[in-house]
DNA sequence: AGCTACGTGCTT
DNA sequence: AAGCACGTAGCT
């Protein structure tokens, strides 16, 4: 039958093509469970071990600037916006509430040290994990890559980052160095 | 050891 | 040019 490796078992009744894409195939929410897509794979993993507790506590510490350890937990009034830059994985992680700071997080040179040194000549590249396929956690399963996964060895066409599409040396855009995320303490009053 | 998926050469 | 097939890097 057309049951693709990739697919989870999920609901029975629902075939693998009409998956709700929309509501799992994107990171929306932050749980562990969320994190742990098929195959075993989430994104860049999330690596940063402290930065991954700091995400999943930041619920209960919304309210005071204790979420944020890199500013020493200072306390802030309500509709206070704070800005961040996100050079430090604490402080980003801390202050992160959506796919692409975690991504951002993971993706951070500094926890990359796989590719460590040496030549990066011949080193495969990784996906970026902010652009919107990176972000996408299901395999389509009707695709040519998904069909012919056997073989192919490729991942989902819908899921394929945009970064490696790019021919390798066509990367024009530098890397944006700190990327700026507004929180808003408390919307209202 | 086994799996996923990037890189690349070949085919269409 | 796009798609397919394969080798294998990188990771668990």
């Amino acid at each position: 039958m057309h049951r693709n490796d990739s697919q989870r078992p999920g609901k029975p009744g629902v075939p693998p093509e009409t998956l709700q894409m929309a509501n799992n195939n994107f990171l929306s929410t932050l749980s562990p469970e969320h994190c742990r897509p098929l195959a075993g794979e989430c994104m860049n993993k999330l690596k940063c071990g402290a930065a991954e507790a700091e995400i999943m506590n930041l619920p209960e510490r919304v309210g005071t600037f204790s979420a944020i350890p890199a500013l020493g937990g200072i306390s802030l009034p309500p509709g206070v916006i704070v800005m961040t830059a996100l050079h430090s994985p604490a402080a980003s992680a801390a202050v992160t509430d959506s796919a692409f700071q975690i991504a951002n997080l993971a993706d951070c040179p500094q926890n990359n040290s796989s590719v460590s040194s040496g030549n990066p000549a011949k080193k495969k590249r990784k996906r970026c994990g902010v652009c919107a396929p990176c972000r996408r956690l299901i395999n389509c399963g009707v695709c040519s890559s998904c069909r012919n996964r056997k073989t192919g060895h490729q991942i989902c066409k819908f899921r394929k980052c945009e970064e490696l599409k790019k021919k390798p040396g066509s990367s024009l855009e530098p890397p944006p160095p700190p990327f700026y995320h507004f929180v808003s303490i408390s919307q209202r009053r």
